[in-house]
DNA sequence: ACTACTATATGCGGTAGCGTATAGAAACTT
DNA sequence: AAGTTTCTATACGCTACCGCATATAGTAGT
């Protein structure tokens, strides 16, 4: 974005290395944590490759968010869009891509850092909307007439959101218990409310 | 819990506004970004007086974690129970509480602060027990009938914690709109619900 | 004079981390 | 086989301080 002048280098096999391993790092110990040596020796890796890769620190967190953006992301919606299923079955096929595969793994350690980054807010603001985009097609294709499509939509995400950052559960639920109540809780509308007020 | 001897200093008022300031600063730059002088220079007092409170920058974070527990949140119950309502209605006051009136703005840094350190993650994770015990509470109490209720206190409860992460909303949604909708769709439980299976 | 608290000065460790330069290995041209 | 590209290893020089902890003296109220 400021620097228009990239390198051509950095989607070569060997900057994805220090990519990868910035994000794991990140993940561990917080943005803050992620220095050029500590990461060199944490990968096995001398500093002489990073300086071929990466012209400094600032280069390797953007593309560490790109990375994140683009590869970690976007072919999440292509695989969920191309199997033909119901919508309860194609969030168990996301919960499964997210969590058990771990292709989520970083989402925690981004949002903080987008608590503390203006750029990393925006990527972050950025994806959500696209994923938000996402989910509502979801839920709208399933169930297009109904009036909380969305609604639940957000719901779902939000849960999964959380899941970086709650260890709680219901009494005598585990957490794959407790992911799969939602998905059925929140994959059907509801068509008749009990009405209190 | 280290340290059995502490400060009987640590809840002066004096000692207060280290806290505080400890807790704004965490949550604008991360926990590794709190550091003695540069608070001292924040809050506009000396050094000298840090250590006059705490005995160190450890002792500092473990004041700030229990402030958080013990001041910030324990408050929120005992409001929210004094008042007789039905769900819907208190959990409005709850938002209120929480968000417009900013009880809940140092959630967001600490859940961060927890990813990164170990004695951070015992602390969220105990609020969080005692928070869900009173939402599930909340929900059981209006409709103890109802298997959906500790479902939807736990739905709640996430959409909460994802306010920190998530600027993201239903297309023409303002926050506020977003979660009335929440609070209202939550707030009662689903009489019937459409079976696809 | 005593308690509660603040300001300033000092000392200084330590040490991590940046960026460059330079030489070398491995592979693949030609 | 020599040359070129791609990537790695090591060494250096530095330097910026930052930030901790203590000591000591001072203010203000009671």
């Amino acid at each position: 974005m400021a620097n228009t002048e990239e390198f051509t280098r950095v989607d070569r096999d060997g900057a994805r290395v220090w990519i990868t391993g910035a994000l794991d790092m990140i993940a561990r110990d917080g943005v803050q944590a992620l220095r050029i040596e500590r990461l060199a020796r944490e990968i096995g890796i001398s500093k002489g490759s990073f300086y071929w890769f990466f012209h400094d620190l600032k280069a390797l967190k953007n593309q560490a968010l790109i990375y994140w953006r683009d590869v970690l992301n976007a072919p999440v919606f292509e695989d969920i869009r191309r199997i033909d299923a119901p919508l309860e079955k194609r969030l168990h096929q996301l919960v499964d891509l997210v969590l058990t595969k771990r292709l989520g793994r970083y989402d925690g350690a981004i949002r903080s850092w987008a608590l503390v980054d203006p750029i990393a807010r925006q990527f972050v603001e950025n994806v959500d909307r696209e994923r938000m985009i996402f989910m509502e097609e979801l839920f709208l294709r399933d169930a297009a007439w109904d009036q909380t499509a969305q609604l639940r939509a957000h719901l779902f995400y939000r849960s999964f959101i959380a899941e970086s950052y709650v260890r709680c559960y219901p009494p005598k639920s585990s957490r794959t218990d407790f992911i799969k109540s939602v998905t059925a809780h929140l994959a059907n509308p509801c068509v008749d409310r009990r009405d209190t007020t």
